[in-house]
DNA sequence: GGCTGGTGGTGCATTTTTTGCATCATGCGC
DNA sequence: GCGCATGATGCAAAAAATGCACCACCAGCC
């Protein structure tokens, strides 16, 4: 897009902070791109970048410019997927922000089943937590988040929840794995991995623990899942996660190959304890997704009612 | 806007209907739009234009990509209107697609007033009756539109509306000027001047004479309010206003060279025959107006509601 | 059937714009 | 004060956009 190289250029300078930097990502000269920037703030009157010893930062109109352009780009992404649609085959990109819950199982499958049928369609996933979900709506990094955490800001719009009830996991001869729910105060002085204090599971077993008045014995905190799962083969120990990030595709399916470790057992935590948290399906407020995204966002809230038909809102 | 050219010839080609023409008015060459025309197409991977022996015309994927055009256009019009305000002085352009009625005496004064609190802002008043204002809003070449007559398109968004009852109007010494208000039945065989067609006040006016089986005596017909008013002057007939093309500005003033017309008097016609009409004051639904015509849009609401308390509305 | 007047598309020389190099001025950290 | 980074600027080369002349096409019309 020829006429939106300018543009561009201005986005990555203001997220370099340098003139320079951004033009050896752009593999142009600094004069260049320099001029370009002159330029440009010459046509809007003011300038947008305030001049630092160190580089360059937005001011204030920058910063409302920046959203302007980025807007721009994610309407003409838009605008591209629907011209391509026309001509039959689904094309696009696909950007996505996700907790580490769902990325588990849960999104594998569902890119991997959108693709067989829109292979023109590329996706793009970054890991985070709530509020950098929430900041890459925002700034039209991500089309789509699935955060499992309180929405905190008012430009999110939540297209669908899920409620999930966070399930503690355990190796499966391990001496609550014979109990059908576990309560808080099983958890006392029990061995527990905790995940990173960003994770919404986190707080909320962190609110529960405060609440019950509980310590366990905490041997270790990750942000990596897989790592505590894996490390469960070697230390018996507990730890938490959200029916989504165990549950295989097929429900109830058996011995299938991706299913949940055979060497593992889950059991949920009592409701008592600790009331289900909240999946939150997001896109930005206000914003036409692409058709690619947004065929996908009804492809994802679909499959999360096929499988957990109560607990799918809105 | 350097970097908004190519898309703003994409613009003009697809009103012109024809490269050449479009040329013309750009003061350019056919080749060169041609050539950029050639490129964006190039750059979109699908033809935007579909060549006709007598021209060119968008097909499916440019009407999508114009719309896009046009939102950019309008965007970048609020952004800068933004970026303006931040240095204080309220800049920017207004667009403003209004029926015959509202431009009479409302709207001059109205602007008039912001302008002396804003002198940098500009306006542009286009006069359309309510479809083709719809169209003006969707089209992005009016911010705000004053509509007397039912709202039909969803994509218009009602800021505001304002009950009004329709007028007669006639020469002081006319038979009819003593009566408080006019039924239907008395203009049976007198002598009226209709607005056009197209006109919210002939509409209602037309449903009224079917439904009372009246048939006056239609001596013109006309699209220009002041017209009919200065043709009274010479035969003595009725025409049919609604109060904001009557009122002067300041409530109740009395011999202000503003004022309504002296040799003409203004009785409303009678409930029970007609309903009063609902002028809108419209955006594009979904749209962030411009700083200025946001303003410009509280500032009539308040204007009018300071006038007619009673008959505004939301 | 051929002519006229309109359309969009293309090769090539010219003009305009953009780019890159060398260089300057500035401010921070040491 | 020195070193090292930053952004800005003058000038020549490279690249892109433009304008001219011309082609191919189609519709209407005599």
């Amino acid at each position: 897009m020829r006429f939106m190289t300018s543009l561009r250029f201005i986005d990555v300078v203001a997220r370099e902070g340098s003139i320079r930097k951004a033009a050896d990502k752009l593999a142009i000269t600094s004069t260049a791109l320099n001029r370009r920037i002159l330029q440009i703030e010459e046509e809007i009157g003011q300038p947008l970048f305030e001049r630092l010893p160190g580089g360059v930062r937005l001011n204030t109109a920058g910063e409302i410019f920046l959203q302007h352009i980025r807007s721009q780009f994610a309407d003409l992404a838009r605008v591209q997927s629907q011209i391509a649609d026309l001509s039959g085959i689904r094309r696009g990109h696909v950007q996505i922000a996700s907790g580490a819950d769902a990325l588990r199982r849960f999104l594998p499958e569902a890119i991997a089943t959108y693709r067989g049928a829109h292979p023109a369609v590329s996706f793009d996933l970054t890991r985070c937590y709530g509020e950098e979900a929430e900041a890459r709506l925002f700034s039209l990094d991500a089309d789509i988040a699935l955060i499992f955490a309180p929405i905190r800001a008012a430009h999110v719009h939540v297209a669908a929840t899920l409620r999930q009830q966070i399930q503690c996991v355990m190796p499966a001869g391990h001496r609550l794995a014979g109990k059908d729910t576990i309560r808080i105060r099983d958890l006392s002085d029990e061995r527990v991995v905790l995940p990173t204090a960003q994770s919404g599971v986190r707080q909320l077993m962190d609110t529960a623990f405060l609440r019950r008045s509980v310590e366990p014995d905490v041997i270790l905190e990750s942000d990596s899942f897989e790592f505590m799962q894996n490390f469960l083969h070697f230390e018996p120990a507990i730890f938490f996660q959200i029916p989504i990030a165990i549950d295989a595709g097929r429900a109830g399916g058996g011995a299938d190959a991706t299913d949940f470790d055979e060497r593992l057992v889950s059991r949920p935590v009592d409701m008592a304890d600790v009331a289900p948290g909240t999946l939150h399906i997001c896109h930005l407020k206000g914003r036409v997704l692409p058709v690619a995204a947004a065929k996908f966002l009804d492809d994802i809230i679909t499959s999360l009612r096929g499988r957990y038909s109560d607990e799918v809102d809105q």
